[in-house]
RNA sequence: GUGAGUGUAGCUCAAGGGCAGAGCACUGGACUGUGGCUCCAGGGGUUGGGGGUUCGAAACCCCUCACUCACCCCA
């Protein structure tokens, strides 16, 4: 009963009728990127483990703990990818695609793998949606794409969505105001939990983002970055704010939100929802000044983010405005009623497929009501019925079972059956 | 990695120590070549797996596995 092999954990199978609508999720979502300017890369689904060691930061969960890490038979080592931003950053900078004179926009999407338990809204292999914008970059750029994530809220009907936004300021400001961080942090160690010091020595930011309730009354006085930010971050935080104020794209100001990934600097967001479970966020993203130098490229500004699809489907699940499962998926099924007329079955599906509809064929015989159930089962909109009669005279019945109109139709012609099955709409 | 909850037919679930059941689905018949409705019948299960307690375990105890949710982390 028990299947012996089941599929790894946390690995979901996408089923019929599901699974076309869940490419139709994806598609919906790549063609807002379109409308936004973006082109689509194709990126592999593994890199050499360095690349995410040296982006995400090597510190992080992520690289910590979350990879699938091998060694390929010639000893290197890699890791199938748990996000996109390193790939397409390594990709772009390998095919000299950066430009200082001028902004590109590339999106990507497909699987990405983490291996953590898995929950609601939680997988280990799942599908992100990606977008990133290199170049010369101002403040405006920043706002252009939350506003893309913006649409997909209004165009999906995200229900009860919330945009938290926050600078982690640039490579000038952010070491001074990390020292001020761990001096506060380090005069109040007593009340912090365990993770908060091992994070003081290794990730400051990431304490300030701790759910435990004693650290976070601890961190109520702790220094605000978004008080000690440089001149000319203050001035690019102000100028989203103002940006988003114009657009009238509504947001939440979170100095606590430091983003899990080391690249980000100055603007980072997330786009949460509270219909989503313990796993609120559904895009998120931000600066990352310094990352394309960082692995090996020109120093380039760069600003991207990544929806999950999965996430997006349970959100337009929950909100009604998931696509419709595709209504008949095969639109005419042949029944031979005897085995001599298979090969006119046969023959007769071929040729309804030459003509661009797609047909099936139920061969195995049997009582013609079984036909009839099996056709409907499968999503068939007509039944072709070969029986004696038929054959012997060069038709077939045609029966369309939703109206029940049925007629006969010369075999040697089954361009008008083609034309007939494909104007008859359902 | 930690914790809690749940594992009974293909699916949704009953039976809380005494014959393993229902609904839906499936197959066949009523209806010789015309489905959906109705009625009748049938096939399906080592009750996730292993051990223990008991005259007797789906049920109680222990172990284990899986799933789900949460912590954590993040899309």
């Amino acid at each position: 009963m028990e299947p012996s092999i089941r599929a790894p954990r946390g690995i979901k199978d996408v089923l019929p009728p599901d699974a076309s609508r869940f490419e139709a999720v994806l598609k919906e979502a790549e063609s807002v990127l379109s409308l936004g300017g973006f082109q689509k890369v194709l990126l592999p689904l593994f890199e050499s483990t360095a690349l995410f060691a040296r982006s995400i930061g090597g510190a992080t969960d992520i690289v910590e703990k979350e990879m699938y890490t091998f060694l390929d038979k010639g000893g290197d080592q890699y890791s199938l990818r748990p996000e996109g931003t390193a790939s397409l950053l390594r990709a772009a900078i390998e095919h000299r695609l950066l430009d200082p004179s001028r902004i590109i926009r590339l999106a990507y999407s497909g699987p990405m793998f983490r291996h953590e338990r898995p929950q609601a809204g939680r997988l280990r292999q799942f599908t992100q949606i990606g977008a990133e914008v290199l170049g010369p970059l101002t403040p405006a750029d920043d706002v252009d794409l939350i506003s893309l994530i913006h649409r997909m809220a209004i165009d999906f009907s995200i229900p009860s969505w919330t945009l938290i936004l926050n600078s982690l300021g640039c490579p000038l400001c952010r070491p001074a105001y990390r020292e001020t961080l761990v001096a506060y942090l380090v005069k109040n160690a007593a009340s912090l939990c365990e993770t908060c010091h091992r994070r003081t020595a290794q990730n400051p930011l990431r304490v300030l983002d701790c759910k435990v309730p004693s650290c976070q009354e601890a961190l109520e006085q702790a220094p605000r970055i978004t008080e000690h930010l440089c001149t000319r971050s203050r001035n690019h935080f102000e100028d989203v704010k103002m940006g988003l104020d114009g657009l009238g794209i509504p947001y939440v100001l979170s100095h606590r939100l430091v983003r899990g990934l080391d690249y980000y600097t100055e603007t980072t967001f997330e786009f949460v929802s509270d219909a989503l479970g313990a796993q609120s966020t559904w895009a998120a993203g931000g600066r990352y000044d310094g990352l394309t130098a960082e692995l090996g490229g020109p120093d380039l500004p760069g600003i991207g983010f990544a929806a999950g699809i999965e996430r997006l489907w349970l959100l337009r699940e929950k909100a009604g405005t998931l696509p419709d499962p595709e209504k008949h998926p095969v639109r005419i099924m042949v029944f031979p009623m005897e085995t001599n007329g298979r090969v006119a079955a046969l023959d007769l599906v071929r040729k309804l497929r030459n003509a661009g509809v797609p047909a099936s064929g139920h061969f195995s015989g049997g009582k013609i009501k079984s036909a009839f159930r099996q056709a409907e089962r499968d999503g068939a909109l007509f039944l072709a019925i070969l029986g004696e009669d038929e054959l012997r005279s060069g038709t077939v019945q045609v029966k369309n079972l939703e109206t029940g109109e049925q007629c006969s139709w010369p075999l040697n012609d089954v361009k008008k059956i083609a034309d007939m099955i494909r104007e008859s709409g359902g």
